[in-house]
DNA sequence: AATTCGTGGATGACAAGTATCCGCGTTAGT
DNA sequence: ACTAACGCGGATACTTGTCATCCACGAATT
């Protein structure tokens, strides 16, 4: 089980984007965080689809939070990248073999799926408990208060 | 993010594993379960090396379980098919770019890596409450108390 | 008109999951 | 002894998904 490496850099992005003060091009995400600007585009644009970003064209674009940092969980962003899929597919096998379980039976979902379904809703509720606004507040805590004072800085570069 | 199919084999084979009288071998629990043997048998095998089962090689041979089934987590099945690394990767990004994060602040992981340990602490505690004596209690409620009467014939076959 | 930017499609490299087959050693029954 | 059933490990493909890049296009600013 592997979580895209996108992820991580979206809800990165998103920290940053929620202390900006106008839209951020992609080149300077992709600098700031010195990852590939053009397979960050790919990320941003699946932040856009999900409503997460808005993007505004042409010169001077770039992307903007749709809404503040607090009304964002990572769980809004783990989705956008991820997908909505679950992590375990059953696929039904306890309705093959010699004896397979009644039709009667399978209008409820199989047991083993129940239990995987639970364990993926503790995941998610365990992330949609956090917001890009709490991220950024622990980074205020860990790297210091003037931290985004200096990204605001170099972003406006 | 996706659970290897594999996953699902082995807690389905554990279920039978645990109501089994004697060896079970690879061909009897893929018939059973109408899936195919040569691979099964890889994911036995992973199960074999986590010390969830125990093999006996030669004519009437096959798999025990090596512990009462309500002492096997669906976690400990989990991890023996999908590994212990966790889902999310963290690849330090905070210390690269114009602003890179000091040592100082690395010492302590990243904020983001924080909370998507704890989602995964949290998919784990799911898991690892529900053990397989819970599930082959859940067969029984669903699909009737004779189910695994049936089984063990099948299996003496 | 030129530059900067997001968008979508096409493409390719690479890793992982899925699946099969074979030779080997082991064990029980004949 | 011989054979049949079995687990084990390695080798080998096939498929899928991730990672990454490039390009042509349209939009907006200077």
């Amino acid at each position: 089980m592997k979580l895209s490496g996108g992820v991580e850099w979206a809800v990165h992005c998103c920290v940053v984007l929620s202390q900006a003060e106008g839209p951020v091009p992609t080149q300077r995400l992709a600098e700031f965080h010195g990852i590939s600007r053009t397979y960050l585009a790919k990320h941003l644009q699946q932040l856009s689809r999900a409503g997460l970003v808005t993007s505004t064209e042409g010169r001077v674009g770039g992307y903007l939070l749709t809404r503040p940092g607090d009304e964002i969980t990572v769980l809004d962003v783990v989705q956008a990248i991820e997908g909505r899929e679950p992590a375990f597919r059953c696929t039904e096998i306890r309705q093959n073999g010699p004896l397979p379980a009644s039709p009667q039976v399978c209008q409820r979902p199989c047991g083993v799926n129940r239990v995987m379904q639970l364990a993926e809703q503790a995941w998610r509720e365990s992330l949609r408990a956090v917001t890009i606004a709490d991220l950024a507040a622990g980074v205020l805590q860990d790297a210091g208060p003037q931290t985004f004072d200096r990204v605001r800085e170099w972003l406006a570069t």
